[in-house]
DNA sequence: CTTCTAATAGGACGATGTACTATAATCGAT
DNA sequence: ATCGATTATAGTACATCGTCCTATTAGAAG
């Protein structure tokens, strides 16, 4: 019993590489996130995924440590490891900040259905993310937040840039044909075509602009339709805006 | 057969108060909603709403629509209906901004469990939230956004606080004591206490003030540890910097 | 009272997460 | 080379879940 516990590292035990015969804890991560890509999140199984592997369900709970949240934290962490590759830390440090938050995007983006649980989830590990944090505190740092401003500055551009990408890749339903044969989307769409001017005139107004390209009134997420000039935006407000009210004088 | 499709409303169908022996679609939303609140979304389950209601689980079949996510539309219908109550048209622009997204808050806070689902997930029946969206629009309007500005201000903003609340509030694990007898958010805790200092300077030093008060380095979500000023300052770089470049003149 | 429809009951099906026990493979030391 | 200990896996069992199907009841309309 006693299944393996946290710091195991599978792969070089005691001493010297053990046991090359079966499978490794990455290739079960690895092949969760392929799985998760393949069929969305909300399909994810795990009996399925020991399927795909050709293995018995009881594996996966050997290798990965007690449950699917453990499964999850692993695969968050795989994901968001090499999140600040790649930084110049000659850069000034809005520019370094415009990066990291760039780079996170993008490494969600590649494994859009695995968003759900990036933003939607508490558990990891904890250990592989210190390094994004250290990256982000130190361009902080430089741009003049100290002590008590550190803090809020964080959470603000951790929370509205990851909080927008989680939304922005929000999934849709599974699509179902309707009792009328017409699926949610063009139920969907067609409703919004519909808005009464009289009772909604500006979002009436700005229709050809706005469906199926704001947040509200979308049928399709992320994936389908990026919102890459509103992240934009959104980074650039919040570094300015930092920037502007920086407490101390940057060095 | 035929369940009852959409446009029910059912309460008055065809004329005067119509059969009101059995549940309502309103109550059925209702009580899930206060299921969640109390067992939290995880572990939200179809039968045990309809044991709670004392019925057999076609029932909420019957009067939801086809199956589980239209019981999240409904729910998150019924949440964000009064979302743009109190607001006074007569105020700046820019404070009626702000009063909408701190009702939003405030609103989510009140069934946190449901965070989650609100902003995890695209279907609602795209009705209900109108008034939210014309609210916003027009805010922007009065602020000097017309057309194609239009468009990035509210994902924006919209992207940006919900985004930001939906992070705030992702649940933590279901609590289960390690193999050693550790929860989770014991373990994690210590392991945030022993943050190397010289691997990661800024973050050791800051240690204080950021454990478990920064978004990835926290143990329990918003429903324990809110961010109320972090929210604020986000609030106020989105609308001051959207003020600040304003495309046309503000009425 | 009869008829039609709105509501509900009850059960069946396949699938899932998790746990338990037993078996096979591999390694370290003798 | 053999033998125990550890690592890895199979197989199975249990309770639960979402969903669907077919009856059956309650109420309103005529």
């Amino acid at each position: 019993m006693t299944s393996q516990d946290g710091t195991k590292k599978s792969g070089k035990s005691s001493r010297g590489r053990a046991a090359a015969i079966g499978l490794d804890k990455k290739q079960v991560v690895d092949a969760a996130i392929a799985q998760i890509d393949r069929k969305g999140f909300a399909a994810f199984s795990l009996r399925e995924l020991a399927r795909t592997l050709g293995v018995s369900p009881a594996v996966i709970y050997w290798h990965v440590g007690g449950a699917k949240e453990d499964l999850y934290a692993e695969i968050s962490a795989s994901l968001t490891g090499s999140l600040s590759e790649g930084l110049d830390a000659d850069m000034p440090w809005d520019e370094r900040l415009r990066q990291v938050f760039r780079n996170y995007r993008t490494l969600v983006f590649r494994h859009h259905a695995v968003a759900p649980m990036l933003g939607a989830q508490l558990k990891s590990n904890g250990v592989a993310n210190l390094d994004w944090v250290e990256t982000i505190l130190s361009a902080l740092h430089d741009g003049g937040y100290r002590g008590d401003a550190l803090r809020p500055a964080f959470n603000v551009l951790v929370g509205g840039l990851a909080g927008f990408v989680t939304m922005e890749l929000a999934p849709a339903p599974v699509s179902k044909p309707d009792s009328a044969g017409e699926s949610w989307q063009e139920l969907f769409a067609r409703r919004v075509a519909e808005i009464d001017p009289h009772l909604y005139p500006l979002t009436a107004a700005a229709l050809p602009d706005i469906t199926n390209n704001i947040f509200v009134l979308r049928w399709q997420n992320g994936a389908d339709v990026p919102y890459d000039d509103s992240y934009e935006l959104l980074l650039d407000l919040l570094v300015e805006g930092l920037k502007a009210r920086a407490p101390a004088n940057p060095t």
